[in-house]
Order: structure tokens, then sequence, then C-alpha cells
DNA sequence: CATATGTAAGTGATTGCTCACATACATGGA
DNA sequence: TCCATGTATGTGAGCAATCACTTACATATG
């Protein structure tokens, strides 16, 4: 039952190689393969190739591996939205950069991007004043309805709608119902977000 | 300890204030808050407000609840998507008909519907041969690219969008984003789906 | 009395986590 | 240069708690 990995392990926040990134990387395939509470602290020490007690000199339990690893990418993703709202001036050209970044973000590290989708329920509502990509499309909405690019409406719901366009598919991934990479539908997202922020204005 | 519910329960499939029916309703909603692994036989007896051996005359074991209240939802929409497809005859009526299917059986069974979206990742893919909502989904999507309603371009994936326009706003009431009923929203995930459609049918 | 249903007290297995100990390595005084 | 020492890191046996599940028995029903 030992399955250790042999090959360098790509980190989450420690330095490759080291074995914090080994458990990390383990504990995060396992986590996305069995859940979190499906996956066991000796699977995630045996994937490792380490003790299991390795495991407790870096984190306090299984849950912190766990909450960091989503804090990772939490953390990523809401920062990255924001910057590409903050890049763009127009709405249509921020939908754009949104896009690109969730797929580049995906494609680069696919389990990591997968566990984000399939732990949110574990971890939210996040403890307030943390940032959240959720958020930052909200904020991103509304202010282009405050400009007067986009109708106004309930924001919370279209950057639910909006951002569903790409999670859907993203989580049809992971079901193993789409296989190419995310980035290869990275235009027929955009058509179809833009389609919907626009599907209120119809001033023919 | 003893979380007894004192009011009938709503069955899913066994008769309503039957033991079968509590353990059902129980286990649901323990499944829901705590995912599969994380909720216990103990606290789905006790919640029941029956003994934990008493799960075991009714079903061969936990996993077994989860495999049959996850059967009884994704059967139920995916009969109601083939019905809403079969009824209508325009891709539009077949899009609004499907919306109203899935906002109607989430609000009349908001627990056993976010069941659904949160226990999709443990039980697929599901057998083959069995049917299942995005299946009878992307068949009507095909049948109106076949019949030239729609351009012809990747079903699997516009299905995929079109049913996160409606399902990423059911997670958000899920994570507490959202709270009204998901059939407030139904007109604008109509409008959403409607201009997702057509996004690549620019022939002004 | 036969069958279906429910109970209480278990069972062995597995869980997350701890701890006493081993090793690696950097530091620095002689 | 040498080794004494402190700190960081890793080990693996093992612990108490909890898990899903079983069983012997009671009761209800037709």
């Amino acid at each position: 039952m030992t399955d250790q990995i042999l090959t360098t392990e790509r980190g989450i926040t420690a330095k490759a190689g080291t074995t914090k990134a080994k458990i990390e990387r383990s504990a995060l395939t396992l986590f996305v393969a069995h859940g979190i509470a499906g996956a066991t602290t000796r699977e995630i020490a045996s994937a490792a190739g380490v003790s299991e007690g390795a495991l407790y000199r870096h984190f306090k339990g299984k849950e912190e591996i766990a909450r960091h690893l989503f804090q990772a990418i939490h953390e990523r993703l809401a920062r990255l939205v924001r910057e590409a709202g903050a890049r763009a001036t127009t709405i249509d050209q921020q939908a754009s950069a949104i896009v690109d970044a969730y797929c580049a973000t995906a494609d680069d590290d696919w389990v990591l991007f997968s566990y984000h989708l399939l732990s949110m329920a574990h971890f939210l509502p996040t403890p307030p004043g943390d940032d959240d990509p959720v958020s930052a499309t909200e904020d991103i909405i509304e202010a282009a309805m405050a400009r007067g690019e986009l109708p106004k409406q309930d924001a919370k719901l279209t950057a639910a709608s909006a951002l569903g366009v790409v999670l859907q598919p993203a989580l049809h991934k992971v079901y193993g119902r789409l296989t190419l990479p995310l980035s290869t539908y990275r235009e027929q997202f955009k058509r179809n977000i833009v389609a919907i922020l626009r599907s209120d204005t119809q001033q023919q």
C-alpha cells in the first residue's frame, strides 16, 4: 500500500520538492478523489512518501491542510478577478480578462482548480472581511451598472449566472463529460457572458 | 444528543410518516450539512428518532441510503427535462419548460435539490445506460441544431453553459449568497439561456 | 403463530493524532 | 579544524475515540 510518488512534487505554497510540497500535493489529489472526509491521513502520508507524523510537523491537522489548500486557490482567484477588473475599462474587456484568468488558472493546475470547485461547500461561508472571486465579480458588474454600461438589475444574480457559464463546463470536465483544456472554450465563454450581460438591453 | 424530529417527515420515495421516510429525510439533511462521509449513522438514526439498527432494516448501509437519495432526484430531473423537451416544439419553448421544471423541483424540495448539486461528484460517472439530466439537455440542443434552429456547435459545451446559468445561482443559494426561491429568477434564467443559445447566430 | 419491524448493546476495524526517539544540519567557541 | 550543542525535520509504534455494521432479543401485526 505504498503509493509513494517519486517525482518532485509541485508545491502549492511550499517550495517544490520539499516534504511540505509533497504533502500539499498528495493531500490535494486525495481530497479531490475521495473528498476531504474520505481521504485519510495515512493515505496522504503514504502518497507523499513520508510518515504520518511528518504531516503534523507542517500542519496542525488534516482540516488545516484542507483549509490551507482552499485559501490558496480561493484568494488567488479573487486577486486575479480584481486585477482583471482593474486592468480593463469596458465590461466586455473585463469579462474577457476574467475568463482568460479563470481558464489559465484552471489549466495551469487543474487538480487545484477542481479542488476549489468541489470543496467550496465545505468552507463557505468565508469569514467576513476576506475577499472572494464571487464578490469581486459582483463588484465589477455593479460598477458597470453604475456607469450605465449595463442595465440596472440584480448584480448578484447576474454574476452567478455569468460565472455559471464557465464553472458548469469546468464541473463537467471534473465529471469527465468534457475532456479538453478549459481554455479551448474561452471565446465561447466570452460570447456567452457578453450575451447574458446584454440580455436585458434590447434597445433596437 | 437526541435530535429527534417530532413532525411527520416527508418521504423521498417512502410513504410520509413511516420510519423509512424519517430515515430518508434525516439522512438527506445530514448529508447536505456535513457531506456523506461526514454524516454518521448514529446522527442519522438520532435525528430520525429511531435506533441505529432500524437503518439496516430498510437499507443495506449508509452508502445505499446516499445512492438511493441521489438516484431519486437524479432520475426525476432527467425525466422532467425529457418531458419538457417533448412537450414543446421550439428550442425557446423547450428552454422555458426546462427552467420551469428545474425551479419548481428546487423550490418544492430544496434540501433534496441541493443534495443533488453537492453530491454529484460522489456518484458520477453514472453507470452507462442510465439517463441523466445533462444528457437529456444535450439531446434537446442537438435536435435543435439538427433542424437548423440553432447554429451547429459543441452541444455538450452549450448544454453545460446553459445549465450553469441556473445551477450556479442555485449553488450560490446553497452558500447563502442568494436567499430567494429559485423561481424568482425564472424569467431572467430563460432570457439568459436564449441569449446563450443564439450568441453565435448574428445574422443581422 | 409467522413475519415484519424496532431496540440496545455490542463487535472489530479504522480514524486523527501523539510521543519518544533518531537524524541532519547550522552555529560558534576553543 | 574540531566537536558540542541547539533546532528543525522525520519516524513508526501506538493511543483513545469513533466508525459502520451485527446480533440477540422484544414487540407488533395480521
